[in-house]
DNA sequence: ATAAAACTTGACTAAAATAGTCGGGTATTT
DNA sequence: AAATACCCGACTATTTTAGTCAAGTTTTAT
């Protein structure tokens, strides 16, 4: 498992274009300057953004991005598995052969974590994010 | 937010501990081959598990690491902090200071997040997981 | 037409962290 | 006194992220 700004900044740069986008394309520049990520950077996330369908691109002069779907149906996992940052947490990729073929003492751990954060982060879209509205409330369950 | 083997090898070598240590100290050397850890690296990872108090060494000829506090009382979490594995999900340290001082678009979702995983991880203790007792139930209730 | 703005692509470099290795030490038991 | 096991510092390799660069193509505004 492994976060780190790649997921961050693409996820600021959507938010921002949650808030722009109604008036027609924006391009990378603004993005950059608000969010204060690098212009050539951005352009890698956005390649792959584009490529998964969460935005498409105008070229031209007046061009920019938008997004190719309802920012309410993406949410941040989207996101995150469209620049490859993956939050699987077993070493093993869920195959249970993380101990020489077999599963190691702590992969249930591993995988109910999992579980968890996916659940978590599926359950926020882009659009809510943007719009600041709460996040689902959390609850954890002592059952000992 | 971070989370590689350093953690995977540290919480299942302690699970090992747990199950074997009833009989005496534990060499590195069965951790080693039953949990397959080069014996270097858990020498590295033994040595900050003992200076954070989780584990005690016995030199010597029959010597080898028992736990230092109850198992029952130690959390997954506490040992993940004692190897260096944070898994603080905010480039900003908390500090909400992640686009030029002001807090970044995302923010509230990785503190969201952070307190989510934390939450978790504390709740479970390595005695649990090493006797494969479930895990505490999760969810993650909608409020929209 | 043509220049400017903006996307497109592939490749490259730098920095940081993890993962793994090594050599020489000290303590204790048999 | 020899074997076993912990102790410690330093080093190297590998991987990943982060950031940079150069040379395109497309479209619009003038």
């Amino acid at each position: 498992m492994r976060l780190t700004t790649k997921s961050k900044y693409a996820i600021n740069a959507l938010s921002e274009l949650t808030l722009l986008s109604e008036s027609g394309p924006v391009s990378l520049s603004e993005i950059s300057e608000s969010q204060n990520i690098d212009i050539n950077y951005l352009e890698q996330l956005f390649r792959k953004l584009r490529m998964a369908g969460i935005v498409k691109s105008i070229r031209g002069r007046s061009g920019g991005y938008m997004f190719d779907k309802d920012p309410s149906s993406i949410s941040v996992k989207e996101i995150m598995n469209a620049v490859d940052e993956s939050l699987d947490a077993t070493s093993c990729k869920g195959k249970s052969s993380c101990n020489e073929g077999l599963k190691c003492n702590s992969h249930n751990l591993w995988q109910d974590l999992n579980i968890l954060v996916d659940n978590y982060l599926s359950k926020i879209s882009i659009l809510n994010l943007a719009k600041a509205k709460p996040s689902p409330h959390i609850q954890v369950t002592e059952i000992y």
